[in-house]
DNA sequence: GTGGTCTAGACCACT
DNA sequence: GTGGTCTAGACCACC
């Protein structure tokens, strides 16, 4: 996998990095665009193209094999794990969504805003990015 | 204003308290629950309906007053405050939703959902919680 | 909790501090010599004890909290989870102890010793550790 | 000797494989199932059965090697050595298990476990493994 | 080549 | 005061 495809990150934001690259990976595996036993850049190969410490990625890598997303194979480069449950279908995937979207739903309430506002600016917003 | 209905926080949120706090007072000032002169908790009183720190509470209250939003009452407590356009119309205050809303578009997106998924879960959420 | 009694570790060991750190803690929480809501050396105040860099004492610290024998109380030192069903009853305590009674098993039998054999090995193990 | 039952690997441990090597063939040459000119699986037979990397292989032969349990007969595989006293008496072999059984003894006495508790569990365990 | 561990030390956020 | 994050860089073990 080329590693400057494999995951952006965003330096200036205040989520750390190696939660991004967490659950960035997450969700890559989750949508299939990752999968079983395929191979993940280096420790080494991410840290030079994203321009970060080596020990960030790792911390990262080894937070995703905790997790049960990535495998270790000693000497070797790691790989993502044979799934449990993983490329999973869209009902199942829509729910890694549903975090934010409670939050979203929380701020909705307390600003009073009508269900169909709140709906109408996820649907502009989705339009934007170019959502299908 | 009674301390306990003022705000609630969530301490196992990883969002500090005090932007809890700040970003509640926020939104029911937008939406009118409070007013323009309204006397908000003292410190400590809020502090202690919290069990919190009260130097967080004060932190959150000068985050707000330096940002126009609470009014310094020499001696007595604070007040909300009267200037700018407070208690605004549904059309703007809906935009204060809108980072959150990106930031769940993004994961669609990343998740590779169809937009109606996405905005299906939005709605299923906001009726769970009772949004009008 | 004084750090000086709180762990010790060897670091002449190919066990890695962090984790023998995170063993000995669980252990102890396991016999209940450490309660819920004991608050725990603070990551400066170990690190200086036991001279190691305070990451490595971070890091063990954070993987306790991932396996909730921990709890973070942001801008406070870090105290015992309330506990799941910690403090555990001696016939659970002893399961702990399997993994590695099972690898003595696996050499025994490798060996092609005796039950009786290994059995008296152990005991005069214990016997010459003070075991009661 | 076919490769197949020479040894037994698990990726999963974390014991290296090629410790996992050097410590199954001492044993089985104690326990006098490997003896004096018996030859070894060659290391592209073993590497091949074992799904592992030849040069791990290699590793272990050559640290066996320099622990005098095996000898390397240029251009043949090698085989078990003669000298040393091998195929150890009962009493000397079980000397080999006070390692692994020191460790559980120092984690029986940190779990606070009474000395009959920890040997009913390793009784139990030598059981489960059909130990004689 | 791979990842893991540890140190040294800076800077930040939170209470 | 607390812990968290990140960098720089050394050294090790494994394959």
């Amino acid at each position: 996998m080329d590693p400057i495809h494999f995951v952006q990150i965003n330096t200036g934001s205040p989520e750390p990095i190696y939660r991004q690259l967490v659950e960035q990976v997450k969700r890559r595996v989750a949508a299939g665009q990752l999968k079983a036993g395929d191979e993940i850049p280096s420790v080494r190969e991410l840290a030079q193209a994203l321009a970060v410490h080596p020990m960030t990625i790792s911390k990262a890598y080894s937070l995703l094999e905790s997790d049960g997303v990535l495998e270790r194979r000693r000497g070797l480069s790691m790989v993502v794990a044979a799934q449990h449950r993983r490329a999973q279908p869209t009902a199942d995937r829509v729910e890694l969504l549903r975090p934010t979207l409670e939050k979203a739903a929380a701020e909705a309430r307390q600003l009073e805003l009508p269900k169909a506002q709140a709906v109408q600016l996820f649907k502009t917003i989705l339009d934007e990015q170019g959502a299908s």
